[in-house]
DNA sequence: AAAATTCCTGACTAAATTAGTAGGTTAATA
DNA sequence: TATTAACCTACTAATTTAGTCAGGAATTTT
Protein backbone atom coordinates (compact mmCIF):
# COMPACT_ATOMS: atom_id res chain seq x y z
CA UNK A 1 0.00 0.00 0.00
CA UNK A 2 1.56 3.47 -1.03
CA UNK A 3 0.29 6.98 0.03
CA UNK A 4 1.78 9.40 -2.11
CA UNK A 5 -0.25 12.87 -3.43
CA UNK A 6 -2.19 10.98 -5.97
CA UNK A 7 -3.83 9.68 -3.31
CA UNK A 8 -4.22 12.53 -0.88
CA UNK A 9 -5.96 14.64 -3.63
CA UNK A 10 -8.48 12.04 -4.59
CA UNK A 11 -9.60 11.69 -0.99
CA UNK A 12 -10.02 15.53 -0.39
CA UNK A 13 -11.59 15.56 -3.94
CA UNK A 14 -13.87 12.51 -2.43
CA UNK A 15 -14.52 14.85 0.85
CA UNK A 16 -15.64 17.68 -1.26
CA UNK A 17 -18.00 15.34 -2.64
CA UNK A 18 -19.80 13.62 0.28
CA UNK A 19 -20.00 17.01 1.65
CA UNK A 20 -21.98 18.38 -0.93
CA UNK A 21 -23.40 15.38 -1.84
CA UNK A 22 -27.06 16.23 -0.77
CA UNK A 23 -27.14 19.24 -3.34
CA UNK A 24 -26.06 17.75 -6.02
CA UNK A 25 -22.99 17.03 -8.29
CA UNK A 26 -19.83 19.29 -7.68
CA UNK A 27 -18.02 20.05 -10.68
CA UNK A 28 -14.03 19.25 -11.58
CA UNK A 29 -13.48 22.96 -12.05
CA UNK A 30 -15.19 23.62 -8.51
CA UNK A 31 -12.67 21.11 -6.54
CA UNK A 32 -10.15 22.46 -8.96
CA UNK A 33 -10.60 25.98 -8.00
CA UNK A 34 -11.38 25.43 -3.93
CA UNK A 35 -8.33 22.62 -2.97
CA UNK A 36 -5.70 24.67 -6.50
CA UNK A 37 -5.15 21.55 -8.36
CA UNK A 38 -5.49 21.89 -12.24
CA UNK A 39 -8.70 20.42 -14.08
CA UNK A 40 -7.21 17.84 -16.21
CA UNK A 41 -5.30 16.59 -13.37
CA UNK A 42 -8.40 16.04 -11.64
CA UNK A 43 -9.87 14.62 -14.44
CA UNK A 44 -7.42 11.58 -14.98
CA UNK A 45 -8.07 10.83 -11.04
CA UNK A 46 -11.77 11.00 -11.68
CA UNK A 47 -11.21 8.55 -14.79
CA UNK A 48 -10.17 5.91 -12.04
CA UNK A 49 -12.54 6.56 -9.57
CA UNK A 50 -15.14 6.36 -11.99
CA UNK A 51 -13.85 2.97 -13.39
CA UNK A 52 -13.92 2.36 -9.30
CA UNK A 53 -17.20 2.24 -9.37
CA UNK A 54 -16.49 4.89 -6.07
CA UNK A 55 -18.04 8.39 -8.44
CA UNK A 56 -20.86 8.66 -11.01
CA UNK A 57 -20.77 11.24 -13.95
CA UNK A 58 -23.54 13.62 -14.63
CA UNK A 59 -23.51 15.36 -17.76
CA UNK A 60 -24.24 18.55 -19.13
CA UNK A 61 -25.42 22.03 -17.04
CA UNK A 62 -25.72 21.63 -13.58
CA UNK A 63 -23.37 18.57 -13.79
CA UNK A 64 -20.41 17.15 -12.31
CA UNK A 65 -19.66 14.37 -10.44
CA UNK A 66 -21.19 12.32 -6.94
CA UNK A 67 -20.60 9.71 -5.01
CA UNK A 68 -21.47 6.63 -6.42
CA UNK A 69 -22.92 5.24 -3.21
CA UNK A 70 -23.43 6.52 0.41
CA UNK A 71 -20.43 8.10 1.94
CA UNK A 72 -20.86 5.79 4.95
CA UNK A 73 -19.82 2.47 2.21
CA UNK A 74 -16.64 4.11 1.01
CA UNK A 75 -13.40 3.60 2.97
CA UNK A 76 -10.31 5.76 2.60
CA UNK A 77 -8.48 2.62 1.97
CA UNK A 78 -10.73 1.95 -1.09
CA UNK A 79 -9.94 5.78 -2.69
CA UNK A 80 -5.99 5.36 -2.39
CA UNK A 81 -6.26 2.16 -3.72
CA UNK A 82 -8.11 3.04 -6.78
CA UNK A 83 -5.67 5.80 -8.05
CA UNK A 84 -2.61 4.03 -6.71
CA UNK A 85 -2.23 0.91 -8.80
CA UNK A 86 -0.44 -1.19 -6.57
CA UNK A 87 3.43 -1.90 -6.98
CA UNK A 88 5.34 -5.10 -6.59
CA UNK A 89 6.64 -4.80 -3.28
CA UNK A 90 9.08 -7.89 -3.18
CA UNK A 91 11.52 -7.73 -5.96
CA UNK A 92 10.87 -11.75 -6.54
CA UNK A 93 7.38 -11.32 -8.08
CA UNK A 94 5.57 -13.80 -5.73
CA UNK A 95 8.20 -16.14 -6.73
CA UNK A 96 9.72 -16.43 -3.28
CA UNK A 97 13.02 -16.96 -3.81
CA UNK A 98 14.88 -13.33 -2.91
CA UNK A 99 18.61 -14.06 -4.00
CA UNK A 100 19.07 -16.99 -1.34
CA UNK A 101 16.57 -19.11 -2.50
CA UNK A 102 14.86 -19.36 0.61
CA UNK A 103 12.21 -16.94 1.27
CA UNK A 104 12.63 -13.37 2.06
CA UNK A 105 11.80 -12.53 5.57
CA UNK A 106 11.41 -8.91 5.75
CA UNK A 107 9.47 -8.58 2.76
CA UNK A 108 6.61 -10.79 4.40
CA UNK A 109 6.95 -8.66 7.52
CA UNK A 110 6.14 -5.58 5.26
CA UNK A 111 3.62 -7.20 3.65
CA UNK A 112 2.10 -8.19 7.02
CA UNK A 113 2.20 -4.06 8.10
CA UNK A 114 0.98 -2.82 5.13
CA UNK A 115 -2.58 -5.85 5.38
CA UNK A 116 -2.90 -3.59 8.25
CA UNK A 117 -2.11 -0.65 7.39
CA UNK A 118 -5.10 -1.21 4.58
CA UNK A 119 -7.28 -3.14 7.26
CA UNK A 120 -7.08 0.69 9.13
CA UNK A 121 -7.83 2.84 6.60
CA UNK A 122 -10.73 0.57 5.48
CA UNK A 123 -12.58 0.78 8.35
CA UNK A 124 -12.31 4.72 8.28
CA UNK A 125 -15.36 5.69 5.61
CA UNK A 126 -16.00 8.99 4.33
CA UNK A 127 -19.54 9.62 6.22
CA UNK A 128 -17.26 9.83 9.58
CA UNK A 129 -15.20 12.48 9.17
CA UNK A 130 -17.84 14.56 7.19
CA UNK A 131 -20.15 14.53 10.27
CA UNK A 132 -17.43 15.42 12.38
CA UNK A 133 -18.85 18.30 15.18
CA UNK A 134 -17.91 21.89 13.00
CA UNK A 135 -17.76 20.48 9.44
CA UNK A 136 -21.26 21.12 8.06
CA UNK A 137 -21.22 24.78 9.41
CA UNK A 138 -17.81 25.51 7.72
CA UNK A 139 -18.54 24.04 4.59
CA UNK A 140 -22.00 26.48 4.24
CA UNK A 141 -19.61 29.18 4.87
CA UNK A 142 -17.38 28.42 2.29
CA UNK A 143 -19.86 27.79 -0.21
CA UNK A 144 -21.64 30.87 0.24
CA UNK A 145 -18.46 32.69 -0.21
CA UNK A 146 -17.86 30.71 -3.74
CA UNK A 147 -21.43 31.43 -4.56
CA UNK A 148 -22.08 27.92 -4.24
CA UNK A 149 -26.37 27.84 -3.02
CA UNK A 150 -26.31 23.95 -1.07
CA UNK A 151 -28.04 22.47 1.70
CA UNK A 152 -28.39 24.34 5.08
CA UNK A 153 -30.67 21.75 7.55
CA UNK A 154 -30.37 18.39 7.06
CA UNK A 155 -26.30 19.02 7.73
CA UNK A 156 -26.25 20.63 10.37
CA UNK A 157 -28.35 18.41 12.04
CA UNK A 158 -26.26 15.56 11.89
CA UNK A 159 -23.83 16.30 14.23
CA UNK A 160 -22.23 13.79 16.54
CA UNK A 161 -19.44 12.07 17.70
CA UNK A 162 -16.03 12.54 16.07
CA UNK A 163 -14.72 10.58 13.20
CA UNK A 164 -12.39 8.50 15.45
CA UNK A 165 -13.92 5.93 18.49
CA UNK A 166 -12.16 3.35 20.45
CA UNK A 167 -12.68 0.77 16.81
CA UNK A 168 -9.05 1.76 16.01
CA UNK A 169 -7.08 0.85 19.38
CA UNK A 170 -8.44 -2.44 19.55
CA UNK A 171 -7.25 -3.07 15.46
CA UNK A 172 -3.66 -1.47 17.01
CA UNK A 173 -3.41 -3.63 19.94
CA UNK A 174 -4.48 -6.93 17.88
CA UNK A 175 -1.54 -6.21 15.22
CA UNK A 176 1.03 -8.34 16.56
CA UNK A 177 -0.71 -11.94 16.73
CA UNK B 1 2.61 11.80 6.52
CA UNK B 2 3.39 10.03 3.26
CA UNK B 3 4.38 6.63 2.52
CA UNK B 4 6.68 5.93 -0.18
CA UNK B 5 9.00 3.41 -1.37
CA UNK B 6 11.89 5.01 0.36
CA UNK B 7 9.63 4.79 3.43
CA UNK B 8 9.38 0.95 2.62
CA UNK B 9 13.16 0.31 2.03
CA UNK B 10 14.12 1.88 5.46
CA UNK B 11 11.34 -0.16 7.33
CA UNK B 12 12.43 -3.28 5.66
CA UNK B 13 16.04 -2.41 6.49
CA UNK B 14 15.32 -1.42 9.77
CA UNK B 15 13.56 -5.06 10.51
CA UNK B 16 16.88 -6.64 9.10
CA UNK B 17 18.93 -4.89 12.19
CA UNK B 18 16.58 -5.12 14.60
CA UNK B 19 16.15 -9.19 13.32
CA UNK B 20 20.10 -9.93 13.68
CA UNK B 21 20.59 -7.03 16.97
CA UNK B 22 21.77 -9.47 19.17
CA UNK B 23 24.28 -10.73 16.40
CA UNK B 24 25.61 -7.82 16.17
CA UNK B 25 25.85 -5.00 13.66
CA UNK B 26 24.81 -5.88 9.87
CA UNK B 27 26.76 -4.53 6.91
CA UNK B 28 24.78 -2.82 4.40
CA UNK B 29 26.48 -4.70 1.98
CA UNK B 30 24.36 -7.55 3.49
CA UNK B 31 20.97 -6.32 3.27
CA UNK B 32 21.77 -4.50 -0.24
CA UNK B 33 22.03 -8.48 -1.38
CA UNK B 34 19.20 -9.91 0.56
CA UNK B 35 16.75 -6.87 -0.53
CA UNK B 36 18.12 -6.39 -4.05
CA UNK B 37 18.32 -2.19 -3.18
CA UNK B 38 21.83 -0.76 -4.13
CA UNK B 39 24.23 -0.10 -1.34
CA UNK B 40 24.91 3.32 -2.55
CA UNK B 41 20.98 4.23 -2.15
CA UNK B 42 20.78 2.32 0.90
CA UNK B 43 23.85 4.43 2.55
CA UNK B 44 21.59 7.90 1.49
CA UNK B 45 18.83 6.27 3.51
CA UNK B 46 20.75 5.35 6.76
CA UNK B 47 22.61 8.78 6.19
CA UNK B 48 19.37 9.82 7.75
CA UNK B 49 18.61 7.43 10.10
CA UNK B 50 21.77 7.61 11.61
CA UNK B 51 20.97 11.73 12.11
CA UNK B 52 17.11 10.76 13.57
CA UNK B 53 19.23 8.66 16.44
CA UNK B 54 17.55 5.21 15.22
CA UNK B 55 20.88 3.65 13.77
CA UNK B 56 24.42 3.63 15.34
CA UNK B 57 27.44 2.98 12.54
CA UNK B 58 30.25 0.55 13.72
CA UNK B 59 32.97 1.00 11.87
CA UNK B 60 35.81 -1.37 11.03
CA UNK B 61 36.20 -4.53 9.86
CA UNK B 62 33.21 -6.73 11.53
CA UNK B 63 31.22 -3.46 11.40
CA UNK B 64 28.17 -2.61 9.97
CA UNK B 65 25.18 -0.57 11.50
CA UNK B 66 23.06 -2.00 14.76
CA UNK B 67 20.04 -0.15 15.84
CA UNK B 68 20.43 3.02 18.32
CA UNK B 69 17.72 1.95 20.71
CA UNK B 70 15.46 -1.65 21.84
CA UNK B 71 13.45 -2.39 19.11
CA UNK B 72 10.99 -2.04 21.05
CA UNK B 73 11.28 1.78 21.55
CA UNK B 74 11.66 2.33 17.87
CA UNK B 75 8.30 3.09 16.12
CA UNK B 76 7.20 2.51 12.37
CA UNK B 77 6.32 5.87 11.99
CA UNK B 78 9.35 7.71 13.34
CA UNK B 79 11.38 5.53 10.72
CA UNK B 80 9.33 7.01 7.97
CA UNK B 81 9.61 10.40 9.19
CA UNK B 82 12.98 10.32 9.24
CA UNK B 83 13.88 9.48 5.81
CA UNK B 84 10.61 11.26 4.38
CA UNK B 85 11.09 14.68 5.10
CA UNK B 86 7.12 16.19 5.22
CA UNK B 87 5.58 18.17 2.59
CA UNK B 88 3.53 21.37 2.72
CA UNK B 89 0.52 19.74 2.20
CA UNK B 90 -2.05 22.36 2.30
CA UNK B 91 -1.07 24.46 -0.40
CA UNK B 92 -1.76 27.61 1.54
CA UNK B 93 1.58 27.35 3.89
CA UNK B 94 -0.52 27.43 7.08
CA UNK B 95 -1.72 30.73 5.99
CA UNK B 96 -5.56 29.54 6.15
CA UNK B 97 -6.81 31.32 2.97
CA UNK B 98 -7.01 28.48 0.09
CA UNK B 99 -8.61 30.70 -2.69
CA UNK B 100 -11.65 31.82 -1.44
CA UNK B 101 -9.91 33.44 1.87
CA UNK B 102 -11.75 31.09 4.27
CA UNK B 103 -10.39 28.33 5.99
CA UNK B 104 -9.60 25.32 4.14
CA UNK B 105 -11.95 22.84 4.62
CA UNK B 106 -11.02 19.56 2.93
CA UNK B 107 -7.07 19.93 3.99
CA UNK B 108 -7.77 20.04 7.76
CA UNK B 109 -10.20 16.88 7.21
CA UNK B 110 -6.91 15.45 5.81
CA UNK B 111 -4.76 16.19 8.05
CA UNK B 112 -6.99 14.54 11.09
CA UNK B 113 -6.66 11.69 8.57
CA UNK B 114 -2.95 11.42 8.86
CA UNK B 115 -2.63 12.53 12.31
CA UNK B 116 -4.24 9.35 13.02
CA UNK B 117 -2.27 7.57 10.69
CA UNK B 118 0.33 8.79 12.55
CA UNK B 119 -0.78 7.54 15.33
CA UNK B 120 -1.67 4.67 14.56
CA UNK B 121 2.31 3.53 12.97
CA UNK B 122 3.33 5.13 16.26
CA UNK B 123 1.94 2.21 18.22
CA UNK B 124 3.38 -0.20 16.16
CA UNK B 125 7.22 -0.91 16.86
CA UNK B 126 10.04 -2.64 15.36
CA UNK B 127 10.12 -5.33 18.20
CA UNK B 128 6.44 -6.33 18.38
CA UNK B 129 7.32 -7.75 14.62
CA UNK B 130 10.35 -9.43 15.39
CA UNK B 131 8.73 -10.99 17.89
CA UNK B 132 6.39 -12.97 16.38
CA UNK B 133 6.56 -16.65 16.06
CA UNK B 134 8.44 -18.19 13.46
CA UNK B 135 10.45 -15.17 12.98
CA UNK B 136 13.65 -15.91 14.49
CA UNK B 137 14.30 -19.49 13.20
CA UNK B 138 13.43 -18.14 9.71
CA UNK B 139 16.04 -15.59 10.42
CA UNK B 140 18.74 -17.69 11.11
CA UNK B 141 17.77 -20.10 8.66
CA UNK B 142 18.37 -17.79 6.05
CA UNK B 143 21.41 -16.24 7.47
CA UNK B 144 23.06 -20.12 7.25
CA UNK B 145 22.00 -20.01 3.78
CA UNK B 146 24.11 -16.61 2.90
CA UNK B 147 26.93 -17.87 4.41
CA UNK B 148 26.96 -15.11 7.66
CA UNK B 149 28.23 -16.99 10.64
CA UNK B 150 28.21 -13.79 12.55
CA UNK B 151 26.72 -15.42 15.51
CA UNK B 152 29.11 -17.96 15.88
CA UNK B 153 32.50 -15.67 15.09
CA UNK B 154 31.20 -13.22 17.46
CA UNK B 155 31.41 -15.50 20.15
CA UNK B 156 34.74 -17.21 19.56
CA UNK B 157 36.27 -13.77 19.26
CA UNK B 158 34.64 -12.86 22.49
CA UNK B 159 35.75 -16.50 24.27
CA UNK B 160 39.13 -15.67 22.81
CA UNK B 161 39.22 -12.53 24.71
CA UNK B 162 37.72 -14.04 28.53
CA UNK B 163 34.52 -12.28 28.17
CA UNK B 164 32.02 -15.56 28.28
CA UNK B 165 31.48 -17.49 31.11
CA UNK B 166 30.08 -20.98 30.83
CA UNK B 167 26.62 -20.11 31.10
CA UNK B 168 26.60 -17.53 28.41
CA UNK B 169 28.47 -19.33 26.26
CA UNK B 170 25.46 -21.97 26.46
CA UNK B 171 23.00 -19.67 25.91
CA UNK B 172 24.70 -18.63 22.52
CA UNK B 173 25.31 -22.20 21.51
CA UNK B 174 22.06 -22.35 21.60
CA UNK B 175 21.15 -19.17 19.83
CA UNK B 176 23.61 -20.27 16.80
CA UNK B 177 22.34 -23.91 16.38
C1' DA C 1 52.62 0.06 10.59
C1' DA C 2 49.98 -1.80 6.80
C1' DA C 3 45.93 -3.67 4.99
C1' DA C 4 41.33 -4.68 5.00
C1' DT C 5 36.88 -3.35 5.95
C1' DT C 6 33.28 -0.25 6.45
C1' DC C 7 31.18 4.09 7.23
C1' DC C 8 30.57 8.65 5.29
C1' DT C 9 30.12 12.46 1.86
C1' DG C 10 28.95 14.96 -2.25
C1' DA C 11 28.08 15.38 -6.93
C1' DC C 12 26.16 13.39 -10.79
C1' DT C 13 22.83 10.53 -13.91
C1' DA C 14 18.82 7.65 -15.49
C1' DA C 15 14.33 6.23 -14.76
C1' DA C 16 9.86 6.75 -12.98
C1' DT C 17 6.19 9.34 -11.22
C1' DT C 18 3.67 13.46 -10.68
C1' DA C 19 1.55 17.34 -12.35
C1' DG C 20 -0.04 19.98 -15.89
C1' DT C 21 -1.35 21.16 -21.10
C1' DA C 22 -3.73 20.84 -25.26
C1' DG C 23 -7.31 19.57 -28.08
C1' DG C 24 -10.82 17.17 -28.93
C1' DT C 25 -15.89 14.16 -28.35
C1' DT C 26 -20.07 13.25 -26.30
C1' DA C 27 -24.35 14.07 -23.64
C1' DA C 28 -27.63 16.92 -21.29
C1' DT C 29 -29.85 21.26 -20.47
C1' DA C 30 -31.85 25.82 -21.39
C1' DT D 1 -29.09 25.57 -31.27
C1' DA D 2 -25.83 27.21 -27.91
C1' DT D 3 -23.99 26.22 -23.62
C1' DT D 4 -22.25 23.40 -20.10
C1' DA D 5 -19.50 19.92 -18.31
C1' DA D 6 -18.23 15.12 -18.45
C1' DC D 7 -15.13 12.21 -20.98
C1' DC D 8 -11.07 10.91 -23.71
C1' DT D 9 -6.25 10.78 -25.80
C1' DA D 10 -1.80 12.22 -26.33
C1' DC D 11 1.90 15.07 -25.15
C1' DT D 12 5.21 17.85 -22.05
C1' DA D 13 7.52 19.78 -17.89
C1' DA D 14 8.79 19.24 -13.26
C1' DT D 15 9.89 16.56 -9.48
C1' DT D 16 11.12 12.50 -7.08
C1' DT D 17 13.19 8.09 -6.88
C1' DA D 18 16.79 5.10 -7.54
C1' DG D 19 21.20 4.30 -8.60
C1' DT D 20 26.30 5.43 -9.85
C1' DC D 21 30.82 7.14 -9.13
C1' DA D 22 34.76 8.73 -6.82
C1' DG D 23 37.02 9.86 -2.97
C1' DG D 24 37.81 10.19 1.75
C1' DA D 25 37.86 8.89 7.08
C1' DA D 26 37.62 5.77 10.86
C1' DT D 27 38.51 1.37 12.89
C1' DT D 28 39.91 -3.40 13.39
C1' DT D 29 42.79 -7.18 11.96
C1' DT D 30 47.14 -8.90 10.42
Amino acid sequence: MRLSTKGRYSVTAMLDLAIHDKAGPVTLADISQCQGISLSYLEQLFARLRKSGLVKGVRGPGGGYRLARPASEISIAEIICSVDENVDVTHCKGEGNCNDGSKCLTHELWTALSVRLHEFLSGITLAQFVERPGIPELSMQRDKMIGRFVLAKKQAAAINQGVFNADNAVVNKELVR
